[in-house]
DNA sequence: TAACCACCGAGGCAAATTGCCACACCCCAC
DNA sequence: GTGGGGTGTGGCAATTTGCCTCGGTGGTTA
């Protein structure tokens, strides 16, 4: 926190990317943004250090996946971290042995960012959960992505998760906490 | 499948890990089981040649990741799959970092293990899901992976689920399909 | 400007699900 | 035998869900 992490977020939801780099820069790192893969390679080009890189794997027609390569051939020590709005354990794999450092699912704050970063992968997880989330815990985490994957969308969402808006509404409703989440996007449209 | 596949596997449910032998045998591969992590290294010490290992993550007092590099190392060629009762993306980043190859999710078939040694994991997950699962279904899953980490016993699974015994119950004899998931006794499936 | 369109929030009501009681039965260890 | 844990089942009230219906808002387009 002394030294400022240099990082390079790659997120093509334009506001998310920006409320995220703007929780980062809080924190004390230097933030650099892009918002599909083509600018991230020409950003990159400019670059003389990075610490370490945040990837959305769905870079809408890109594959997050894809910048993995190029980064860690330019700069071998940058940690690699994707993020994705659903992820699998599939996809972690597949991410992983392409080299990122850590994989998490959105929504992700600054500070879960930041942690992945720091923390070493192949120490973690050791401990198993053994703990098995209740179902309740599950839904709601399940709701909370696929929320997230279509902007917030409720009528969407809805029906992805294959209930009725009526029934996301009220369930939305009844949380007091949770991640708060909360941005203002008007009205979601196609 | 032409040349015979040789596989060790770990696995502490003694009724499990014989069915799994079995299939597996079935399908054409030499296997040698070990049900602690004690006996599976000395098992290696006797091997002259090894094509893959199935853990369990879940030994016991032992964990499955703590053999993947002993394996690696005297078997460098040699791919490592971790199975376990409940995965988490964490573990399974974990795993992939100590040196696995895949990662699963029990209960998982014969052919699901196969598959999972056969495949490039690197190149799978590209292409992302998308496909938000419905809620029934991550339920139902979930459902499934709790009552195999509790040995098919309803009671328990259903205190960690969060959900009233009789609930589950019901919810259990509603699902025609799924994987069938009979078995004699309190441990093992197909 | 008005006419759409997609979305959210909410009320109401029948139908389904859940929680929770109780009871019978089984099997196994004392 | 007795007790303890597990399962299967029934019944019933309380909650939740599905579904239909409005009214309101903000954008887009004729």
């Amino acid at each position: 926190m002394n030294n400022p992490l240099r990082l390079l977020l790659v997120e093509d939801d334009e506001l998310l990317a920006e409320q995220t780099a703007r929780a980062l820069g809080y924190r004390g790192a230097t933030v650099q943004v892009a918002h599909d893969a083509a600018s991230a390679l020409a950003l990159l080009q400019q670059m003389e250090t990075l610490d370490a890189a945040i990837l959305d794997q769905n870079l809408g027609e890109d594959n997050g996946l894809d910048l993995i390569s190029p980064i860690r051939e330019q700069f071998p020590p940058c940690k690699v971290l994707l993020l994705t709005g659903y992820g699998s354990i599939a996809a972690a794999v597949a991410a992983t042995h392409r080299g990122a450092h850590n994989y998490l699912t959105k929504p992700a704050s600054a500070d879960e960012i930041l942690d992945a970063l720091n923390a070493d992968p192949a120490s973690l997880g050791s401990p198993l959960p053994a703990t098995p989330p209740s179902l309740q815990r599950l839904e709601w985490e399940h709701i909370q992505r696929t929320l997230d994957a279509h902007d917030g969308n409720i009528s969407r969402a809805a029906d992805a998760l294959g209930i009725h808006r009526r029934t996301l509404q009220r369930r939305l409703k009844k949380r007091p906490s949770a991640s708060e989440y909360q941005r203002e996007k008007g009205s979601g449209k196609d």
